[in-house]
DNA sequence: TCTTATTGTGATTATCCGAGTGAACGGCTG
DNA sequence: CAGCCGTTCACTCGGATAATCACAATAAGA
C-alpha cells in the first residue's frame, strides 16, 4: 500500500514537472523494467498501449527516455539521477531566463502616486517571510524586538542582519519560546536582551482551542511589525507559513502589538 | 517591438514554470509597478479585473505576491531575484523528490528475458547524449575512437573519461574538424593520437542539401557507436541534438560506420 | 503461402480544466 | 437614497488531453 503510494508519488511529482498523465506513467513503469516494449509498459502502467508511442516519443525528445527502432520497439529509460538532473537543470535554465527577461520589461508608469501612512500587507510561504523579516531588520534604526517561536526562523543570514543592525547602533531585543535556542543566541548576539519569560501568550492558545502557532513576531521601531503563523490546515497539515506585516505608527495592527509588546514583554527588558 | 516581446516572453516562461496564463500576466503586470490595484493590474495585463483577485490569491500562496487588505486591495510583486529564486526552489525541490521517491519504487519482474546481439537506440537532448557518450568511453576496453564535430561536445568530464580510458591501456583516437580545438585535446590527452584531415565527409553534405550536421562520432571497441546530429529544424532552427547509438559487431549501423572509418579515416591514424 | 496474432498509426469521441463573461452582493460617496 | 466601485460567485465556452476505436503494417506460425 505504501510502495503503491510510491508509484502515485513519482507520476504526481513527474506531472508536477511537466509531463502529462500519459507520459509520467509510462516513465515510471520503464523504471521498473531494464526496457520494455509497448506493450509491457501498458500493462504494468495502466496507459493504453496505442498511446504509449505518442507518450514514449515525448519523452525521448526529453531526453528521459532511449527508443530501439526495431519491431517491436523497445524503449528505456535513462537512470533516475540523469531523468531528475535533466528535469531540474531544464527549470533552473527557465528561472534564469525570468529573471533576466523581467529585468527587462520598461516599468509602466504608475497612474497615480498614492501616499501611504499605513499598509497591511499578507504574504505566505517561509522563504517570502524571511526575506520580508531580514528586510525589516536592515531598515530599522532605533529598535529591534524579534521573538522567534520557531526555530527554523533564525538563520544565519538572518544573525548577521541582527549584528549588523547592532553595529549601527540599534536596540536589539530578542524574546525566545524554547529555551534550547537561548544559548545560541546569546552567544551569537552579545549585546542583545534576550528573554523567555512573558510569553506564555504566545504558544498557547488552548482556551480557543484554535491551532495557530506563532513562527515569528517583529517590531521594528515601534513602527512596523510582522507576525507570521503557521496554520494548522485540515488533513495535510504541515508547514505553510503565513505572515501580515503593517507598517505606520498609527496603523491599528501595529498599534495592538505595539500595546501587547509593552504589557506582556517589554516590562522585562525595558522598564 | 521587441519589449513587447519582453513582456510576452516572460509571460510565456511563467506559464512553463507552471502559472496560469492569469497569474503569469497578473505578475508580469505587477513588476512594471510598485504597487497595483485589481483595476491597474487589469488595465495594463488584459486580465479581466473580477479575475484578477483569483490569480493574485494564487500568487500570493506561492510567495510570489503581497496582498494588502484594504479597500481597494492592493498587490505587490516580491523582488525578481526573490521571484525567480522561490520558482527555481520549488522545482529542485520536486526533482529532489522524484529521485528518492524513484528510488524506492520496486522493479517489476521483466516477463521473459530478450537476448540482445545487437541494439539501435534513438535518443535526443545534448545532456542525454553527453552523458551516453561517457558512459561508452567508460565501457572501452581496447580502442576509443571518437570524432568531435562540435566544440561543445568536448567536455572536461568527457576528458577525464578519456585519460582514465588511455590508463587503462585503451588506444585513444580523436578526430577533430575545427582546427581551433586541435591543440586543446592534443595538450590533455598526449598519449591520443590526433588528426583533423580526412573528415571532409563530415561537416558539408552540400549535394544532399540537407541540413544536417554531425556533432560527435564514436566508435568503441570496433563494437559500438555512437552517432549525433543537430538538425536544422525549420523555422525556430536552433541546438537540439540527436542521437542514435548501436551495439554489437554485426550491427548493421556499426559495420556501415566500421568501414566508413577504415577507409576515409583509419587509413591516417592506423595503417 | 496463407493465416492469424501482434504491433503501430491515425482518426474519433469523451472529459476536464481554464479562459472569458456577466450577475449579484455590499460598502462607500455624492 | 441612488448610483458607483470593488469584490465575489456562478456559468458558458473552447481547447487540450485522456480514452476508445478502426485499420494498416508487420511478424510469427501452420
Amino acid at each position: 500500500m505504501n510502495d503503491l503510494s510510491n508509484h502515485e508519488r513519482a507520476i504526481e511529482l513527474l506531472q508536477e514537472l511537466g509531463l502529462k498523465e500519459y507520459e509520467a506513467k509510462a516513465f515510471v513503469a520503464l523504471t521498473r523494467l531494464p526496457q520494455g516494449t509497448a506493450k509491457e509498459i501498458s500493462e504494468i502502467s495502466e496507459v493504453p498501449r496505442t498511446r504509449v508511442y505518442d507518450a514514449v516519443r515525448v519523452l525521448e525528445t526529453k531526453g528521459l527516455v532511449e527508443i530501439q527502432h526495431a519491431s517491436p520497439q523497445r524503449f528505456r529509460a535513462v537512470s533516475i539521477d540523469e531523468a531528475a538532473e535533466t528535469l531540474r537543470r531544464e527549470y533552473e535554465e527557465r528561472a534564469d531566463s525570468l529573471r533576466t527577461t523581467l529585468r527587462e520589461v520598461e516599468p509602466a508608469i504608475p497612474t497615480e502616486e498614492t501616499e501611504v501612512t499605513h499598509e497591511v500587507w499578507a504574504l505566505s510561504g517561509a522563504s517570502g517571510i524571511t526575506s520580508r523579516t531580514q528586510q525589516l531588520v536592515d531598515e530599522s534604526d532605533r529598535e529591534v524586538i524579534l521573538v522567534i517561536g520557531d526555530e527554523s526562523a533564525y538563520t544565519p543570514e538572518l544573525r548577521e542582519r541582527l549584528r549588523a543592525a547592532e553595529d549601527r547602533g540599534v536596540s536589539v531585543v530578542i524574546g525566545i519560546t524554547e529555551e534550547s535556542l537561548r544559548e545560541r543566541v546569546e552567544r551569537d548576539l552579545p549585546d542583545a536582551k534576550v528573554f523567555v519569560s512573558g510569553l506564555e501568550w504566545l504558544s498557547s492558545s488552548v482556551e480557543t482551542g484554535d491551532e495557530t502557532v506563532i513562527g515569528r513576531l517583529l517590531l521594528v521601531d515601534r513602527n512596523t511589525i510582522l507576525v507570521s503563523s503557521f496554520h494548522e490546515a485540515v488533513g495535510d497539515g504541515h508547514d505553510h507559513e503565513q505572515a501580515v506585516f503593517g507598517r505606520g505608527f498609527d496603523n491599528g495592527l501595529v498599534a495592538i502589538v505595539r500595546r501587547l509588546m509593552s504589557t506582556g514583554l517589554l516590562s522585562n527588558v525595558d522598564p
